[in-house]
DNA sequence: AATATGAACAACCGCGAATAA
DNA sequence: GTTATTCGCGGTTGTTCATAT
C-alpha cells in the first residue's frame, strides 16, 4: 500500500492558474492568514489542493517577491553559495530575501549550470571537468566542497550571460494571456511594487510578525523579512495603516485583476469591511 | 508563413521530516 | 512507541514563447 495522495484529487483543477484563482488566494490569506494549507482551499473557495496553493502563494503571489532577473552579483553568491550547499536550494534561497528556491532552481538549472560548463567547470562539484577524473580521490578527502572561487585556479570571473535577464524581464513585463484573456502584467508587477512600498514601510511587517504567531511551527516562506521598519510605529498607528494600505491594495487588485463576468468576492470585502 | 528547436519558468510528484493523535 | 497527517523540499515534467531554419 502506498503513501496517500496529499488531497482527494477528484474534481480538482490542475495545470496553470487562472487571474481568478490568484485573486481568491490572495485575498483569502492577506485577509485570514495561513493556519493550515490543507483548509485554505475549502475556505478560500478553490478547487485546488492545498500543496497547490501553498506553491501558488510561495511561488508567485507572496507580496515580498522580488521579480525580474538576476545580477551578476546575484548569480555569483549563488554559485558560491552551490558550492558550499549543494542542491540545498531552500538554504540557498534564505541568503536572497524576495527569491523563492524555485526561481533559484530554475535559473541554476537554465542557465548558471550552462555557464559553468562553458567555463570548463563541472556545475556539480564546481572544479574544472579535465582534471576531474585525476583529482577526484584526493580532492575529496581534503574539500569536499571546493569552491570556485578559492584557489587561483579556479577563481574565474563570472560573467552575466549575453543579454542576460533581459528576456526574462520582457517576459514578466509583458502581457500575460491565461485562458483566452489577456490582461497587462505591468499593471499588477507595479501594483506589488506599490505594496512591497507599503509594506516596507509600514505594515508587511505587522502582517507577517501576525502569521508568524499564527502559524508557529509553520513557515510562512523561504526568506525572511525584516521587521525593522514597523518597529518605530506603535501598535495603533501601525494597525490603522496597515488595513488602510491593505485595503487599498486588495482594491486595487480587484480592479486589475477583473475582467468581463468576474465576480468580485463579496465575502472577502464584507469581511474587510467589518474589520474597520 | 510554417515548422522545428531550444530556453525559461510554472507547476506537479514523490519522498522524508515534523507533528499530532 | 506507533501510526496517520501535514508540510516543505528537491527533482522532474509540461507549457509557452522566441528564435532559427
Amino acid at each position: 500500500m502506498g503513501r496517500q495522495p496529499c488531497c482527494d484529487k477528484v474534481g480538482l483543477k490542475r495545470g496553470p492558474w487562472t487571474i481568478e484563482e490568484d485573486h481568491k488566494l490572495m485575498n483569502f490569506i492577506l485577509n485570514n492568514g495561513i493556519h493550515c494549507w490543507r483548509s485554505v482551499p475549502k475556505l478560500a473557495g478553490l478547487l485546488r489542493c492545498g500543496k497547490s496553493c501553498r506553491l501558488r502563494w510561495i511561488n508567485y503571489l507572496r507580496p515580498d517577491l522580488k521579480r525580474g532577473g538576476f545580477t551578476e552579483m546575484e548569480e555569483d553568491q549563488i554559485i558560491e553559495l552551490h558550492s558550499g550547499l549543494g542542491n540545498r536550494w531552500s538554504k540557498i534561497a534564505s541568503h536572497f530575501p524576495g527569491r523563492t528556491d524555485n526561481e533559484i532552481k530554475n535559473h541554476w538549472n537554465t542557465r548558471i549550470k550552462k555557464r559553468l560548463k562553458l567555463l570548463g567547470l563541472d556545475p556539480v562539484t564546481h572544479k574544472p571537468i579535465e582534471q576531474k577524473e585525476n583529482t577526484d580521490e584526493n580532492t575529496n578527502k581534503t574539500n569536499p566542497h571546493p569552491s570556485i572561487f578559492g584557489g587561483s585556479e579556479e577563481n574565474v570571473e563570472i560573467k552575466s550571460l549575453e543579454n542576460g535577464g533581459t528576456k526574462e524581464m520582457a517576459k514578466t513585463e509583458g502581457k500575460r494571456e491565461e485562458n483566452n484573456k489577456v490582461i497587462n502584467w505591468d499593471d499588477t508587477s507595479e501594483l506589488l511594487n506599490n505594496f512591497e512600498m507599503l509594506c516596507s514601510k509600514l505594515d508587511l511587517g505587522s502582517w507577517m510578525m501576525s502569521q508568524e504567531t499564527n502559524t508557529s511551527t509553520n513557515s510562512l516562506c523561504s526568506s525572511s523579512v525584516s521587521m525593522d521598519d514597523t518597529s518605530h510605529l506603535s501598535m495603533d498607528e501601525s494597525s490603522y495603516l496597515q488595513e488602510n494600505s491593505l485595503q487599498q491594495w486588495v482594491d486595487s487588485m480587484d480592479s486589475i485583476l477583473s475582467w468581463d463576468g468576474f465576480n468580485p468576492l463579496d465575502q472577502d470585502i464584507l469581511f474587510l469591511e467589518n474589520r474597520e
